[in-house]
DNA sequence: ACTTTATGATAAATTTCCCTTACCACTCTG
DNA sequence: CAGAGTGGTAAGGGAAATTTATCATAAAGT
């Protein structure tokens, strides 16, 4: 019922008119002059009028006079969502949020990310920290792209891309006798105070797992934690990165025994492929520090 | 440097999204599957980015979600003007402009009008009325499209189609001693008191000219005219078109000799075409008084 | 568990359409 | 009046789109 405008007749008709005649236009679209008499006679019968008159040297009806502006229009659209979905695909264009956990924000984005910006100028990004319950809902629902956590359990949902381990230390004041250990076991913190914290879970099933049970004090707020911890009232446990390197009378002590670490990975929704401005920034972070490991 | 998007491989999409996979789409548009299949393929390559998850059936990308919205836009923008440029082909939209002769204008178009917009609904008509001069100028200068009028010498800028032949004849009111009359020559206005007015020139170059130089009144006003006439104060010649009829006491009487007419005709200019909304009023008017005579 | 019936992808054959080459008719211009 | 310009026409080639036929895979029915 609607006649199909192919784009590049119009195209035709819009070099004969501004280059004011067939043979100049076909020389400017590399094209011989039989191909655009053709193509926009065809384009006249599918129209049902002329859009040049007869026998002139390409001068327009008033009906092709009409058309021709609403041509150009249709054609510039046309150019325009091209380019745009080009730049898209090329990475040059577009869009991403992620979700990552805040030790991962503050001490291993500021980094990539002005990184990344400087390689895809055209690609804006949109980074929102939580814990890792938090993380994983994100990507799960779909409101982040990509998400930085570590996972307990194999997830249905997700795809983990491991990036790198995480040891989980003691934290203390620096007057605390542990402040010049290089390592502990866990059986020197069964006389502490330790403090719980979000990270806490992460000695579930290990040979350390009775000191959950010890808490005495549980602090979600990073703040709150440190500053309880400057004040002296206890130690607690952190994994390294997540340990706050801008308190100067704080220390992180290993834990030798046992060794207990997170592994901080990629994840992403499974099944789902991810828009190019995410897939860029996917292989950005593994090639970062997937490299460095 | 832009990729071509051609107009069908974008309502391949469209279908298959909307119709829930690709066996479905290709029943809806009358293709084969696989037809569908390398359209939507060689699209994804053009674009850079795959539109259709691959393996899961007929899911989109991220890319992909992207994309449909503005592929519809494109399409639907594409469709209206299809429409629209079909419709004014068809006549069945457009706009024309035409100036008439003032007695054309009140006598003809009223009934001319009012059948070519029940025949044509959706086609706009401006009508712009003036002399013979004016009428010419306008359609020459490309400010309307036709004009309908008498012309006097051969136009090389102007087609002219005639349609009919208009007797003048002599007015005066219905007390005047011509009242009774049914026929005049014009030795009977030599001893007459004779009002000239815009269509007088038509007795030029006949052998009533030598009347013209008895004019002692030019009234090219027709309101002015008709009322001079009507207080006795002389009688005029005009051709029986331009006879005011709502006159009760003015009276029309044919001039036998010489027989002067004028060939009242339908303008337009010589090279151009005519819009499809101009080229329907002229077929419209040619076949309407082409017909009676 | 095994068939049945979907899904979409692939390969080759075919049709369709676009473009080029070659030629013609016409109109200006020197 | 030749020569260079205009655009239109006809026939052939070649690329692109579409169909036919087949395959692999997954979901639903028996």
């Amino acid at each position: 019922m609607v006649a199909e405008l192919k784009i590049t007749p119009l195209r035709y008709v819009l070099a004969v008119v501004d280059h004011g005649g067939f043979h100049a236009a076909s020389r400017y679209l590399h094209r011989t002059q039989p191909a655009l008499s053709m193509a926009i006679r065809e384009l006249e019968n599918r129209l049902g009028e002329a859009l040049f008159e007869k026998g002139a040297k390409a001068t327009l009806t008033p009906y092709g006079s009409y058309c021709v502006p609403r041509f150009r229009e249709l054609i510039n659209q046309h150019d325009r969502l091209s380019r745009e979905l080009q730049a898209r695909a090329a990475r040059e264009a577009g869009q991403l949020d992620m979700a990552v956990v805040p030790s991962v924000a503050s001490r291993l984005m500021p980094k990539l990310l002005s990184e990344f910006v400087s390689r895809y100028p055209g690609i804006k990004v949109g980074l929102h920290d939580g814990n890792a319950d938090f993380v994983r809902e994100q990507v799960i629902s779909g409101q982040v792209d990509i998400g930085i956590t570590s996972l307990w359990g194999l997830e249905e949902e997700l795809l983990f891309h491991p990036l790198f381990h995480d040891e989980v230390g003691v934290v203390c004041r620096d007057d605390h006798p542990f402040a010049e250990r290089q390592t502990l076991t866990w059986q020197a913190l069964e006389t502490e105070s330790l403090i719980g914290n979000g990270t806490s879970r992460l000695l579930q099933g290990t040979a350390a797992e009775s000191l959950l049970e010890m808490h005495a004090l549980y602090i979600s707020n990073m703040i709150s934690l440190t500053a309880t911890l400057v004040a002296g009232m206890g130690v607690t446990t952190l994994p390294r990165l997540a340990f706050p390197q801008e308190y100067e009378r704080l220390r992180f002590i290993e834990l030798a025994e046992p060794r207990v670490s997170r592994e901080v990975g990629l994840i992403r929704r499974k099944g789902a492929s991810l828009s190019p401005a995410a897939q860029a920034m996917e292989s950005f972070i593994i090639e970062s520090l997937g490299a460095k490991q």
